[in-house]
DNA sequence: TGGAGTGACCGTAACGGTTCAGAACCAATT
DNA sequence: AATTGGTTCTGAACCGTTACGGTCACTCCA
């Protein structure tokens, strides 16, 4: 029977016909794909595991991307591609444990969610995206602490001492204002706290005393919280040169802020992202691009490349600063050096 | 075994513990979820149905707008999504035979698909999203006669006869052209079909003669493809006024090449697209609004309520015209009421 | 004290395929 | 005629789980 559909060289098609016959005739609906899957131990499909309302993915650009590019590799290798459904809200993993999947790949997550502890007793393989940075599990990501160095100095070197920074949450718990440098160097989200880390080497380097640079940060990550971040930042400091953002979507933001106060950026405000989302090119926001379509590729192919199985590995995929038009001199450069930082 | 995971209060607390301990000291990952699904005779997914290079969703606002909301809806219900890797141009539908899946929800795909045919010969629901139509298979979509019929009359009153029509592709063959009454007819598209006719049987009843109006197809679904259809029917009828796009993204494309030309939009012509898509907004394009997210949750919903099982089921969701900057009065109005059209 | 009733626990039979060993058959060779 | 080789076909084991019915010990009440 399984050889008529599967393997009509091992029988004569004589009986293959008559077997299909019979088959059709009984109204037989053809092999059923999760007896199949128990047989022979293979699912045909990766699970992708967000950990954050499903419907972020489809509306922030970065991760788009990301699931984009893990989209084709899918499709190359000729995989389903299975959702889980894990929103933050529910603590619930039972839906990972009842993923019918062959591996996992795992997006962005703070390293203490359960939902990402129920993936790891699992026995398939995962390959992680950007966070978190596990040991002995495949990894994908980007240096997210030298790219956000480099751009410090590019603002360093133009000469800016006086900064305000607005990052994504830091944790799982809402935290809507200031963050300590306790709270940064806590962070169970390892993208933020590097790109904080990568700020906080460069500038200090610079003679700036990092302990008293305001950073804020957002739970939401949405042009709105940009906005009531820059705002934050500003009227608690509006001496500041530049406002450093560690998401595209907050730097777009943050711009809106700028200008409904009647701050020209970059002429008295200069304003920089991450991530070198379409939407950032078009406004010529200076930021760090990273290759988000080739990350999620990348994990797509770390996942489902069943040859070498010298575990783990790790892919660590280049960025480049993209010198856009929303970064200059200060104006009161000057004067600045005049006085000191 | 499977009590002491699923149901701990059909046993002792001591055995529950006694087992689990067992289970861990012998390496037991818990239940196989293949295993689970092949004798509870569910995979708790759904499988989408594209029939379309997988980025393409990712790309196309109406298209990831109406993902969002089916993953929404999958999310709410707690049900995995899995995306089919069905390319059109393999036509290998060994991907739908392998999915572990509850039901499909097949989007906007061809009436001749392979693929369709597939998932329809497998013994679970289905829900067809726009097209194609088939009776007794649960559906969701809209009116795109009448949307479509609407726009039509709107443009009438303002006083256009002479159109030019930019259309989807109508089959899945690559037809970058003219495309005459005989292949509107055979499209097979229903919804780029049903637009059509919306438009033909406005206008001839205002007198246009349909068989004469310049109807040009492209398959690929971008702005490149709208700026080169537009030039098309501009070059071979300069003498338009106004454009008529069957989806947004053509619309905008073709609003590049007015510019390009010079023309002024909507003085010297009218654009109008279908969709209406966050971009369209912004541009101020004349457009009909389609809920492509309430139709991505509606389709979802239709699957999973296991309640009513009085299928066939049917959902109409409703559009609305928009109105916007891109449409108005053609200039020559009072000339062509004189001449005729 | 016996019998019914209750609750905890356990054994077994599907679920629907794939795979593989070996039976059956036929032809060719020794 | 017996052995060998090769092909086609059949049957049984197995994948890991859950549903179900049966066993057993224990309690309660007459």
């Amino acid at each position: 029977m399984s050889n008529a559909y599967n393997r009509p060289d091992q029988l004569s098609p004589e009986l293959r016909r008559r077997v299909l016959e019979t088959a059709r005739r009984l109204g037989y609906p053809g092999p059923d794909p999760v007896a199949r899957s128990l047989r022979t131990r293979k699912a045909g499909a990766v699970g992708l595991l967000l950990t954050e309302n499903l419907s972020y993915a489809f509306r922030d650009p970065a991760a788009l991307g990301f699931l984009e590019g893990l989209a084709l590799a899918c499709e190359d290798a000729g995989t389903g591609l299975m959702l889980i459904p894990a929103s933050p809200e529910r603590e619930d993993v039972a839906a990972v444990h009842r993923a019918g999947v062959d591996g996992f790949v795992v997006y962005s997550v703070p390293d203490d969610d359960p939902h990402l502890a129920a993936v790891l007793e699992r026995p398939v393989p995962t390959v992680v995206c950007d966070q978190p940075d596990l040991t002995n599990v495949d990894r994908v990501g980007i240096d997210d602490r030298s790219a956000m160095n480099e751009l410090a100095r590019h603002l360093i070197a133009m000469g800016h001492r006086r900064i305000g920074v607005v990052c994504m949450r830091l944790a799982r718990d809402r935290n809507d204002g200031y963050v300590s440098v306790d709270r940064q160097h806590a962070a169970h989200f390892h993208v933020q706290r590097s790109r904080l880390a990568g700020l906080a080497m460069a500038f200090s380097e610079a003679g700036v005393d990092w302990s008293r640079v305001p950073v804020v940060e957002r739970f939401d990550h949405n042009t709105a919280s940009g906005e009531s971040a820059a705002a934050q930042v500003l009227d608690r400091d509006p001496t500041i040169t530049a406002l450093i953002c560690t998401s595209d979507i907050l730097a777009l933001g943050a711009m809106n802020e700028a200008k409904r106060r009647g701050l020209r950026v970059p002429e008295d405000l200069t304003v920089t992202g991450f991530d070198g989302i379409h939407e950032a090119e078009r406004a010529g926001l200076t930021t760090v691009r990273q290759p988000v379509l080739e990350k999620g590729r990348a994990a797509g192919k770390l996942l489902l490349d069943v040859g070498e199985r010298t575990r783990p590995r790790s892919v660590n995929l280049s960025t480049e600063l993209i010198t856009g038009r929303t970064a200059s001199a200060p104006r009161t450069i000057t004067e600045e050096r005049w006085f000191g930082p």
